[in-house]
RNA sequence: GCGGCUGUAGUCUAGUCUGGUUAGGACUUGGGCCUUCCAAGCCUACGACCCGGGUUCAAAUCCCGGCAGCCGCACCA
């Protein structure tokens, strides 16, 4: 049995206080995490970090919307009726298939977008039977994927908690685009908490009921996915799996972000660029290159709606590799489904660079005809007439002599006399388009999973979390080297400095100073500062680093300036270790 | 949701088959001694039979149910 490293770091989560399975004296329920006193504040500077690349860098505000989400807006996003899945039981193996798959591969056909009652139909008229032992299948209910609750106090109300945060930047898009003055691109992100029902999470972290998400939503101009600072972008190197690559077996490929759009094998500069920045944050995280792998979802995986869809992953030594930041072009699927649902446009008005003069034939009503003929009707008429291109009322004239119009189930006719035409010349200034989006999708919890993985080392008995020092949850130890004289206390003086300055400090005493160092590296503390024999003499401490045990002397009155350097990562330790030396 | 395996301190584990004294050990952790730089040593303390029911004079041990974990199947818009 391989000892993974999977469990050495689970356990170090447990135990040191990352992360447990909640619940735990009741017997824990599956897919529910705690985050611990470090975890939480390793999430939050993650969490931060990420605010840093995506609101404070690209410029794209964060909003946050409720959890609890009526039915309608779920409905209009397609999570009512496709989140969930049309379940049949075989009576005499009880085993639990999908029924609208059952059917497509008994008979063939497919079954999309009926509804329980008449799958259950279907199953029963072809006498479909369990795939696997021939019994019967039972009616057809749904599993949804979505935690039902009830709002208000009658219950009348059905809500679900989201499933993604996304909706929630959708459904207030008109208010979003007001904020941004009416111009594309623009980009709004939400940090927060999703729900799925899983059927059985059994990963650990990587699928979890109650999970936390990073999304951007990105609303493009659909005919200008170009990105203006491509050009920051253009030399990473990404490590692909197309899929083209996927389906020929041919491996992994290696391409700069500018060779990737040149050859398109990403649609757009603008989800290159997205792409880019995910492997520029997992980096950052402390998450080696080697281990992060973009895959591209195959045409048949990949949702109906978006064009192009990427997925970040990790490999893992348990489960392989794990999808852990999802990168998609969704088109403008969401804003025209939440539009035709709310009856609300969702559309922006983009101005040409030239205003267009066109020069178009319209249909003028004879006023003093129109209105005797068709009395109380004629408004309505006319405002269909509005509609209707001209050119087509005067082919309908010519080859028919009349033009018959719909309004409202009535059907009027209208004679070449009611009519004039006349060419105008109209300026159209440009045009209304719902954008398209593009939308990295983070998965927090994965994310800190892999951080975690990842950063942990083995160096002889040495264990080491290799946490970058800008998101380390413990940010500098401060210890005495023995617990005698005036050490301590000097120490204590020193831990609480750091503190009232804004540190994330800790003192320890107890055991051995190579025992208390032991206990730093194993959650990732990047310095310790240690009180010693000399500092009684000369007013210097030690700061050692985490990574390789290495110690350099300053005064201590310069520590706290040369920590705050080194956790904001503004000098890195081996710049002093070369000033101590000169 | 189905089937198989598993469940003893924070961790690893002995004991379970064959029911019987105060559930034993190691590591960790707290306190103390020692110690002038990397998990040393000594003393000391805290700490466990997953939950519920049954059988029995007696259950960590046998039986049933639940929960959780692992593996396989299914599921994962």
């Amino acid at each position: 049995m391989i000892i993974m490293k999977n469990d050495e770091v689970m356990n170090i989560a447990k135990k040191r206080g990352f992360l447990w399975s909640s619940f735990e004296i009741y017997a824990g329920v599956a897919g529910f995490f705690d985050y611990g006193p470090l975890g939480a504040v390793l999430k939050n500077k993650i969490m931060n970090k990420w605010r840093n690349y995506y609101v404070v860098r690209e410029g794209f505000y964060e909003i946050e919307s409720p959890t609890i989400m009526p039915e309608e807006a779920l409905k209009a996003s397609g999570h009512v009726d496709h989140f969930s899945d049309p379940m049949t039981e075989c009576k005499d193996c009880l085993e639990v298939f999908r029924a609208d798959h059952v059917i497509k591969e008994t008979i063939g056909s497919d079954v999309e977008g009926l509804d329980n009652d008449e799958l259950s139909t279907i199953l029963s008229d072809e006498q479909i039977c369990c795939p696997r032992c021939g019994g019967h299948l039972t009616h057809v209910w749904s599993y949804n994927l979505m935690f039902q609750t009830l709002i208000g106090a009658k219950g009348k109300k059905t809500g679900y908690m989201r499933p993604e945060t996304a909706q929630g930047i959708f459904i207030p898009f008109k208010r979003l685009l007001r904020f941004y003055r009416n111009k594309l691109p623009f980009g709004v992100v939400q940090l927060g908490k999703a729900y799925r029902n899983e059927i059985s999470p059994r990963q650990g972290v990587i699928r979890l009921r109650e999970f936390t998400q990073a999304e951007v939503e990105i609303f493009v101009d659909p005919r200008d996915k170009t990105h203006p600072r491509f050009q920051d972008v253009a030399l990473d190197t990404l490590t692909l799996y197309s899929a083209e690559n996927q389906s020929h077996e041919t491996g992994l490929i290696k391409l700069s972000a500018g060779e990737a759009v040149k050859e398109g094998v990403i649609s757009s500069e603008m989800l290159t660029y997205q792409l880019c920045l995910a492997g520029r944050f997992l980096k950052d995280l402390g998450v080696p290159e080697e281990v992060i792998r973009f895959r591209q979802h195959l045409p048949s995986e990949m949702a109906h709606y978006a064009i192009d869809c990427w997925d970040v992953e990790v490999e893992t030594d348990r489960y392989g590799w794990i999808e852990i930041i999802g990168i998609a072009d969704r088109t403008d699927f969401d804003l025209k489904s939440h539009s035709q649902h709310s009856k609300e446009d969702l559309r922006v008005f983009i101005e040409y660079p030239e205003p267009k003069t066109i020069k178009k034939m319209v249909a003028k009503p004879q006023m003093s005809k129109f209105g005797p003929l068709f009395k109380g009707d004629a408004p309505k008429i006319l405002k269909a007439l509005q509609d209707v291109d001209a050119s087509q009322i005067a082919e309908s004239f010519e080859e028919n002599e009349m033009y018959e119009i719909g309004v409202g189930g009535e059907f009027y006719k209208l004679i070449p006399d009611l009519v004039d035409f006349q060419e105008v010349e109209e300026t159209v200034r440009g045009e209304k388009i719902f954008p398209h989006v593009i939308e990295p999708s983070y998965g927090i919890d994965r994310i800190i999973y892999s951080v975690l993985l990842h950063c942990y080392q083995e160096d002889g008995d040495r264990t080491l979390l290799h946490l970058p020092a800008d998101i380390a949850p413990v940010e500098v130890n401060v210890f005495p080297l023995v617990n005698k004289g005036p050490l301590p206390e000097i120490a204590i003086k020193i831990k609480d400095q750091m503190r009232a300055d804004g540190f994330m400090a800790e003192y320890d005493s107890s055991g051995t100073i190579g025992r208390r160092y032991a206990r730093s590296d194993e959650i990732g503390v990047p310095f310790a500062v240690t009180v010693d024999h000399r500092t009684m003499e000369d007013n210097t401490i030690t700061i050692r680093n985490r990574d390789d045990s290495n110690q350099v002397r300053i005064p201590v009155e310069d520590v706290y300036q040369v920590i705050d350097d080194l956790i904001k990562l503004k000098i890195k330790f081996e710049d002093l270790e070369t000033n101590q030396g000169s």
